[in-house]
DNA sequence: CAGCGAGCGAGAGCACTGCTCTCGCCATCG
DNA sequence: CGATGGCGAGAGCAGTGCTCTCGCTCGCTG
């Protein structure tokens, strides 16, 4: 094989930690979390269980590297989704359906970020910034098209410094549609609008609409 | 020991059922529904492991069970929350409250019934009616004092049934506040508040009162 | 260029899990 | 009184997370 100044020990690496993670990701979403196992990924992959443990420090590691994966993932969805030439509702609507189209696209990695959390919870430090992606690109569109006089009424109750160049008085209102976006994909994925909801299209446009006029887009 | 024509079977059998309930209930409230173990529940009741399939079929029936109650008792709050005799948005308001503080007292339940399904998820039958009680509640609100005016503008999605004695308009609403209800009660639970949110209370209440606003309540 | 250390994979092992099957005991019903 | 069926105990299987030790070998350093 030609010659490798260095750097053959790191790609190795690099691609054992790949593979790794793509098939912790294959499992993830054929069976779920609880179902997703150290040892069969091992398997999976070629080496013995412990070799593993040279890559990832422990099941749970192993979940918060999916679960930061599943947050980019859906960001970028979102942000990728917002036409910034589009109206202001359109934009907003094609986000809530991005999350939305998502969410029922990967429910097991859904189900990871924004369900219980798995073991004994507590989110790791790491996962925060790409957390917020989503909450971003909606504060954006409200803190661009907003009215703010739709957020009269609201108490002021936010840190101040979350939603950057978002008006206060809007900053309330957003994080409650934002509350709303997962809570209604949420009980969708989990079965809450079973026998309750027939038209699920037609009822999720229609909650986002209604967010939108509660936090002032034209 | 005194005679006990028959009986004497059939109680112990409840005993141990009910302390094998109890314990269970322990764990999960101690260490979460993943930590749960049908053999540490029988270690703790002071019996075999196998002897505890005599009660319940598997762990999945466990947790099952586990959740019927937890459905129920959160039910049972938010009737007891409610005081036919106040006005109809203290009534909402205080039914809301009545769920976040279940929801904030007992957190694992909570996860266990409104987070991800558990194990491969699809929630047994004999969860439905238990499930459906808090939703009655509020819908109850909605029917007796609910201006149907405030639901123009939803489009009927709903399977017509549902929600006896409220009318079609307002079903909608109904609906989506009770969403938002669980919503915002499960991001705070699950830390989506953490650094965004400060006065949690105060959020709350404005997010109760926006809603009962939404489904026409004076 | 030779050699040493660090990274790595394999294997064995511990403690634990869910679940099954068999065995004996004993209360209950006929 | 005697047969039956419910029940608890024990052993066992297959699987899990995680640890530790052992050699190999790659690749940096003297």
């Amino acid at each position: 094989m030609p010659a490798m100044p260095s750097g053959t020990r790191a790609r190795a690496r690099a691609e054992t930690s790949r593979a790794i993670l793509d098939e912790a990701h294959r499992q993830l979403a054929e069976q779920g979390a609880a179902a997703l196992s150290l040892r069969s990924v091992a398997r999976e992959v070629g080496m013995v269980s412990s070799a593993v443990y040279r890559y990832v420090a422990s099941r749970d590691e192993l979940l918060t590297l999916l679960i930061v994966e599943a947050y980019d993932a859906v960001g970028e969805r979102a942000e990728a989704a917002r036409d910034t030439d589009a109206p202001p509702r359109d934009q907003w609507r094609a986000v809530w359906r991005a999350v939305r189209t998502w969410a029922r696209e990967h429910p097991a990695e859904y189900a990871l970020i924004y369900g219980s959390p798995v073991p004994g919870y507590a989110a790791p430090a790491e996962t925060i910034p790409a957390a917020g992606r989503v909450g971003l690109v909606l504060a954006a569109i409200v803190a661009e098209h907003g009215d703010p006089g739709a957020g009269a009424g609201w108490p002021e109750v936010l840190r101040a410094d979350v939603l950057p160049g978002l008006s206060p008085a809007l900053a309330v209102p957003a994080v409650v549609a934002w509350t709303q976006l997962y809570g209604t994909v949420g009980f969708e994925l989990f079965g809450q609008y079973e026998n309750v909801v027939v038209d699920r299209d037609a009822y999720f446009d229609a909650v986002a609409d209604a967010a939108a006029t509660a936090v002032g887009l034209p």
